[in-house]
RNA sequence: UGGGGCGUCGCCAAGCGGUAAGGCGCGGGUCUUUGGAUCCCGUAUUCGAAGGUUCGAAUCCUUCCGCCCCAGCCA
């Protein structure tokens, strides 16, 4: 949300978007995720203008920090972290002044160049601003501005040894690089009197400003950073890619397209409410995208043989079926059509209930771009299971029309048994039991309401023999069950793919509501 | 309880003194070689509540209620 917001409305003004990364805490190891968040940003379609860093900054940012000092502004403080926050007051009580916040300016001066010069232990100083120790706001309470941190830095090594805050070096870095609006989250509200006071401080002319929107929630979906680490790191989830993930590269490898995901964005809008919107929402973004483009393509999740009983033995012969019912343009392909057939289970009804239109005994329906068909048998294994369907079919309907009009009410898909081309389905549900998994009640947290039927594997589908070349991240729909992508991560010659979403079964609806 | 924010249909969201846009969802219908899609229609006499100002208020004023965020040497 925060990418197509920042990238878009740079574009809309004709301006331009940075993506600067501000690392400035060297323990919180950036390095695994600026590749990735880098790969994701371009993914989504967004070309930013220059590839920062906060560290980038680090030798003039300390220098604004030294220019804090000699206008009396910072100083350094030897209390330790317990100390600052006891000093530091509560809701409803002020802050009291440390006891080394009037040392004098050459003093701290001297000292914070000794942090600098690696003269000092981690923890011993920091340097604060000195603003008001009785303010509301905590954030103006003398935040810390820079503390000791003996630990390599993923881009600057070993060359500091003191780093900055992001609270300093976010407005700052912002000013460096004339930033005009400077987006963030609404929990950074309470900084915007800091990011003010540290830009006035130091900064002449122009000045950034801090904007301040709600973060996105969905439904049924954790969001939280920390909370995601804990699926990837317990192995709830097979990495941060896995396909049930709210992240970029998740929804990638799901088969979402760049045009949905910004479709999304721009439809849940922008405002300063909390907000959880409902993953419906992110789905019909998906369905509209992928039913425009997505070709075609007949497979069956769950096989029921059906034997075509007056069509000849050994005969093959290639239909024409259209590859994209919103597309013209897509053309048809070739299909095989022969007496063995694969349909879904799940079309075939021995009892039809009421306003079950697809096959039952004695009923006729369409096979997609082939013949009608009628049910003539129901063939079953000793445990009463349905094990084959046969029928005759009418050749006068060969592509699917009836010459004297004759009309069926239902279209079914289909695979030729001896074409059928094996793969592997895994269908998606959500990863989480309930709407609110982030807060979880009666001492549960969030693992508590882990769906396990979150990821189903179907080993024994098939599918119509053009798959058998499918490249890696092609998104076909396959018909009436929904879209899929080809999976862009599983073991070389199997044919996997994830479903993106389901299409809206209308039948699933009739048989829920009578 | 100090401070900062926010409350318009089930979920989002326009509106900013002139008499409640739109989207998702849901319901109904049309059409259909996907029971998909499409297309049509319906979904808030009311804007957290109560007072007040005004010819006129979701929009202004007052009070109240509810929810979120803040006491990292995290971002």
């Amino acid at each position: 949300k925060s990418i197509c917001l920042n990238f878009g409305i740079a574009g809309e003004q004709r301006g331009i978007c940075n993506l600067r990364f501000d690392d400035t805490n060297p323990t919180k190891e950036d390095v695994e995720y600026v590749d990735a968040i880098k790969e994701d940003v371009a993914w989504l379609g967004f070309r930013w203008s220059a590839e920062l860093y906060a560290s980038d900054y680090f030798e003039r940012l300390y220098q604004f920090a030294v220019e804090l000092i000699r206008h009396d502004k910072a100083y350094v403080d030897s209390l330790n972290a317990d100390e600052i926050r006891a000093y530091r007051g509560t809701l409803t009580e002020a802050g009291k002044d440390s006891p080394f916040r009037n040392r004098s300016i050459e003093e701290n001066l001297d000292l914070f160049a000794r942090m600098r010069a690696d003269q000092f232990p981690d923890g011993a100083h920091v340097l604060r601003a000195k603003i008001d120790m009785a303010s509301p706001n905590f954030n103006m309470r003398d935040p810390t501005l820079y503390r000791i941190r003996h630990a390599t830095h993923h881009r600057t090594g070993d060359a500091w040894c003191i780093y900055p805050m992001y609270d300093f070096a976010h407005p700052l870095s912002d000013a460096l690089e004339h930033i005009t609006h400077s987006l963030c989250t609404l929990e950074f509200e309470d900084h915007r009197p800091l990011y003010d006071w540290l830009v006035n401080a130091v900064i002449e002319g122009d000045k950034p400003r801090q904007i301040e929107f709600a973060r996105l929630n969905l439904n049924y979906t954790v969001m939280s950073k920390r909370k995601l680490l804990q699926l990837v790191e317990h192995r709830h989830v097979a990495g941060w890619s896995d396909p049930r993930m709210p992240t970029i590269s998740g929804l990638r490898r799901r088969g979402y397209t760049p045009e949905a995901v910004r479709d999304f964005c721009a439809r849940i809008g922008v405002a300063k409410k909390e907000n959880v919107i409902d993953v419906a929402q992110l789905e019909h973004s998906v369905r509209e995208d992928l039913n425009r483009r997505a070709p075609r393509v007949m497979a069956v999740l769950r096989p029921l043989k059906v034997v075509i009983t007056n069509y000849p033995e050994g005969q093959v012969e290639e239909v024409d079926v259209i590859n994209n019912p919103e597309d013209p343009s897509a053309g048809t392909r070739k299909v095989p059509f022969s007496r063995v057939l694969y349909i879904e289970h799940d079309d075939f009804r021995e009892d039809p209930p009421k306003k079950f239109f697809r096959l039952s005994p004695g009923k006729e329906v369409r096979l997609r771009c082939a013949y009608f068909i009628t049910c003539t048998e129901v063939v079953k294994d000793d445990r009463g299971e349905i094990v084959e369907v046969r029928c005759s079919y009418d050749p006068a309907t060969r592509g699917g029309d009836s010459p004297d009009g004759r009309r069926v009410k239902a279209t079914m898909h289909w695979v030729s048994a001896a074409h059928a081309v094996p793969v592997e389905v895994r269908l998606y549900d959500r990863l989480f039991s309930v709407e609110d998994p982030e807060n979880g009640k009666d001492g549960k947290t969030f693992l508590d309401y882990l769906n396990p039927a979150s990821l189903e594997i179907v080993s024994d589908a098939v599918a119509e023999p053009s798959l058998a070349t499918a490249a890696p991240g092609l998104r076909v729909q396959f018909e009436r069950i929904g879209y899929f992508c080809v999976d862009t991560d599983s073991r070389p010659g199997a044919l996997v793919f994830n479903r993106t979403v389901s299409l809206r079964d209308t039948w699933a609806r009739i048989e829920k509501n009578g």
